[in-house]
RNA sequence: GCGUCGGUGGUAGAGUGGUCAAUUACAUCAGACUGUAAAUCUGACGCCUUCGGGCUACGCAGGUUCAAAUCCUGCCCGGCGCA
């Protein structure tokens, strides 16, 4: 993997560059569409290529729990395993030690209120993840089966899969949880880091996998720096010769925090290596985290607002099985160039949604996703033109006038 | 015509003297969703409300009772059986 920049946007962190994959080239900033268990939900791999997507991530835990790395490495990778020919990439696992254990089953979201309470998390009762210094323990959501990941396994795991781009095990951690435990878990996911990085030293002598560190620190700002410190000091770590290729920026934060705690970062991490910033997908998130210095993205949000649902427009969201669409037969925006607006009305995908049709979600998806590729794709060149302020404020005063 | 079973909120279908404005599901109306436990989840769903409550309701009309969707009588309507 070799990431160039091509052009810095003055007086910000920004910048626009390339990745070049031995699977194609990704021009950054890129929207990453997530396909976790190799294949974006609703959509055929062609569909995907049609929509301009650029790399495909998929996940770590979904692929071993099923069909299994075995079998995902016979396929010759995820990517091909799935028809994906371009750029690829797999999240650790690391995420799920968050969504299935003090996520799961509350309403607990990687990005809270603002006013959200610090909660105690000494009760992992019900939950399907736990974590200690040595891994997370995993019960199955399919089928309550017992699994223990470790910063070796996930590499071993991500070896077998394939990705060009895969990502240190790291604990993303409740943004409710006391700061106490946020420190703790933080210090436990630099040590991860650096077994991951000895892990993917050892399988991967040809340097096929660029390994991306995970900086976490929830909202607090020491925490945050001191992560993004030790991390991106690792790269000249002379015991670890080879450091790290890019870095994810992970959860949890507060709505409002997103952008200062991603800036907080980029400020200290090596400026050469990429920066993803994981699972951030709004609009307004994208803008301030490219404004910030971040070059990829990944979001389930299209795909599952969309199958619920909620679609982008330039003139903010609308949820599509509201009463006042069944007999409206214009697109969901006239001037949207996606196959779902050029070929179909309102009417024609409400109706579908209430139907229960697969073919919605489908439709819904292909136009979320289109949304978000060009939105990212605009910002991209606004940097080159160096209008990325002027086509910002152009877009959000439209798109969030209502709220 | 006789006998019998039944008629409950948009629909299906619980309830069978008080805790019933009435379980539940679906439909409907909204909302949420940010490294996918998610084609999921949440709320509302008779009318009015100063959110305390008030009013009208379980085919229709009477009646019994302190109290009826629930019991009785008549009528109307439907299924089934016999003529």
């Amino acid at each position: 993997m070799k990431f160039s920049i091509e052009k810095k946007l003055e007086g910000t962190l920004a910048r626009a560059g390339t990745i070049e994959t031995q699977n194609g080239v990704i021009e950054t900033p890129a929207f990453v569409v997530v396909g976790t268990k190799a294949t974006v939900k609703a959509l055929t791999a062609e569909q995907i290529r049609s929509l301009g997507a650029q790399v495909v991530l998929a996940n770590t835990y979904h692929l071993y729990l099923q069909p299994g790395t075995d079998i995902v490495e016979k396929a010759g990778g995820f990517g091909k395993f799935m028809d994906w020919h371009g750029p690829t990439m797999t999240d650790s696992g690391g995420f799920q030690a968050f969504s299935l254990g003090a996520a799961f089953g509350s309403a607990v979201s990687k990005v809270a209120s603002a006013d959200a309470p610090v909660e105690d998390i000494s009760s992992t009762a019900g939950q399907l993840a736990k974590v200690t210094d040595e891994g997370v323990t995993f019960k199955s959501h399919i089928d309550g089966s017992t699994h223990f990941f470790t910063p070796e396994s996930s590499m071993e795991a991500q070896w077998k899969i394939g990705a060009d781009m895969i990502f240190a095990f790291d604990e993303c951690t409740s943004p409710t949880a006391p700061y106490e435990y946020q420190k703790k878990s933080l210090d436990r996911t630099y040590e991860w880091a650096k077994r991951c990085l000895a892990k993917h030293n050892e399988l991967d002598s040809e340097k096929k996998q660029a390994l991306f560190a995970v900086i976490q620190g929830g909202r607090h700002q020491d925490l945050r720096e001191e992560a993004a410190k030790t991390l991106g000091a690792l790269a000249s770590s002379p015991e670890l010769a080879e450091g790290f290729d890019g870095y994810g920026i992970g959860g949890s934060f507060t709505k409002d925090d997103i952008a200062t705690a991603v800036s907080w970062v980029n400020k200290i991490l090596p400026e050469e290596k990429p920066r993803h910033l994981l699972g951030i997908g709004e609009p307004r998130d994208l803008f301030d985290a490219v404004e910030a210095g971040c070059d990829l993205f990944d979001c389930i949000a299209p795909t599952r607002m969309g199958r619920h649902g909620t679609l982008h427009t330039h003139d903010g969201r609308l949820n599509i099985r509201n009463a006042k669409f069944v007999d409206d037969f214009t697109p969901i925006e006239n001037d949207c160039s996606c196959y779902t607006c050029a070929h179909h009305s309102r009417a024609y995908i409400a109706h579908l949604f209430r139907a229960d049709e697969m073919t919605a979600a489908t439709l819904a998806s292909i136009h979320n996703i289109h949304f978000i590729l060009r939105l990212v794709e605009k910002m991209r060149q606004s940097i080159f033109d160096g209008d990325f302020f002027e086509f910002k404020k152009d877009f959000c005063s439209r798109y969030y006038k209502e709220v």
